[in-house]
DNA sequence: AATGAATGAGCTTTCATTCAT
DNA sequence: CATGAATGAAAGCTCATTCAT
């Protein structure tokens, strides 16, 4: 029983681990295996098929992701401080979970994901939703489509964390704060 | 010679269009030699591998691009009207190329591509690298690394024009300035 | 005890019927289980391998279908009404039980039946071989082997079955009678 | 080109012996390459999947037979040899011809043959439904319905060659004219 | 250069069987 | 006796690559 979780989540956790390293096709299910230190049947004892594999991997992901980006949010703080707010856990969490990231950016671009990461992140993360609109109405945030004032807040997050990732920019807090001031200025009036 | 060519350009072509149409593992070198019209051997007598077929492409379409973005752009512009120019450019190119832009796409989050899209776009456009230069030199714009100043620029781009291919968004010219006008915002002091 | 009986039989009939639906290697272990209402382990408690219980539902059936065949049968019956009252009660057996029916053609034509389905029907019926060796001497029958005798028999009644079951015939009494009486031209002098 | 006709047929040789010896499901792929000598992605550039290398076996042994069995026939004979020929003709080439016969068999109960074996006999025959026409408007022949009269024909004849092959029964020519008589008397007046 | 039949390593998936509980 | 998660050999099939023509 506890036999079952863990082998469950050793598959996961392998699968997490070779596709953000070697992408889709170079991690096949034998490998999955080896890493996850069980046999190759066993797999389809906890999934169907390789791609309800990585498609619960997604979901897992996906809520585990949402429950972090809203950790201390109260629609009692002031506007720009909520925006902030947002970002800011949004920029930790994909930082600190590299993996993840990585996996997204994979799972995006595949015929797995229909539409494209940046939407993965807001779809769950309806108060940005909500704090657009408030905006708007305010004449605090531009009259603009809301899919494009998504671009504007996640396009930036997005490359400037893969920059991170690649070593071809270092994110330390002052940066980021200054990253979400530009996309900031970029979305507000 | 002519037919070298020719053949050599409708690999390349065919490539273009099932990468962009079905991902790379969609298109198997036999798919691709039956939509070029030739037979899978003649692939080999123009490119070592698979691999190198790809490659080619992309250095194929970066050098095309690089040369469309850069039209009509002269440093005797205002410096502002500069940063439209070259964005205007790219958002055109890019829109009206949508089999490159998807195969960018593809290229750049794969084990092919060892960095990012957005990287592609800039890499080979230094005036973008000058015009940022510059803008921090005279204040004009923000004191921040170049990396993040592209982060900002191109990341809305990207996402805003696969948006736009999705269906999720529609991009007309009005819509198009104000967006490059809020990126704008983003990166000028 | 009255479970270990229980459990051994619902094993077997949801293996009949599994392999008379979807044959052979349309019915894993897995499937019986579950059809059986009990887990995969428990058929290995009551079957040394799956080989094992099909023969040992082969074995089952081929007994009970002798018990049947001979139901109101008796020596002193006249010559020819013994023959009509073999065959009208395989005749009937066979078409009242079409799952075992349907089991015993995929048992017969597989690498588990080692001799053919018209063997089966006769082999444990030795009414059948006394009557036409009886009727040989007699120079009612026709001198022919045995075998051949017993093709003349079985092959049609087989065949009509199949033909009935597939909707390609319509096995009314009458017509049982006919077809009776036809290979009871072929057998006799 | 030679080679393609030469690779094709030997594929097909392999599997009409290993089916004939072992059963479908003892035939895998790669034993039916290695039988034919060459590599198991070979089969597949002759037929798109396994079901298809063994419908085209089907359809090329059905072709085959056909003509056999029609060789020397006439409806100029009289009615009764008529019969004989067509039934000789059958008997010999089926036992001349036993990996077919074998194949056959597996073939028509499976669920790649929807109908069973008999009907793959007559299915292309139509002499035979000439045959029992005509000689039921004669009253020749007993006025039973069609399929039943191919029952009492091919029935003893499939089984009886199955016997042979199986060592259970010795047909010379003389028996085989005996067995045809035996279902002659079976389906005429 | 061009051809395309042949190759075979490698992939995903199935399933009879085992064994610790 | 019963369980069912785990096993791993083996199956069908794909596809980048080769090579004789």
């Amino acid at each position: 029983m506890a036999q079952k979780t863990d082998t469950r989540s050793s598959i996961l956790q392998a699968t997490l681990e070779l596709i953000a390293e070697k992408g889709f096709h170079g991690s096949p299910t034998s490998m999955i295996a080896d890493r996850a230190g069980i046999s190759v049947g066993t797999i389809y004892c906890h999934f169907k098929t390789k791609d309800e594999l990585i498609h619960a991997l997604h979901e897992e992901l996906e809520g585990k992701r949402r429950t972090v980006i809203l950790k201390g949010y109260s629609e009692d703080l002031p506007f720009g401080e909520r925006y902030f707010h947002l970002c800011r856990n949004t920029y930790h969490y994909l930082m600190e979970n590299p993996l993840e990231f990585r996996f997204m950016e994979q799972y995006s671009y595949s015929p797995y994901g229909v539409c494209n990461l940046r939407q993965k992140l807001d779809s769950y993360v309806e108060p940005f939703h909500a704090l657009f609109k408030l905006g708007i109405e305010q004449q605090i945030i531009k009259k603009l489509p809301l899919m494009l004032l998504f671009d504007l807040t996640f396009g930036p997050m997005i490359n400037a964390i893969m920059d991170h990732n690649l070593g071809l920019l270092t994110l330390e807090e002052a940066l980021i704060e200054e990253a979400i001031g530009a996309t900031w200025d970029a979305v507000r009036r």
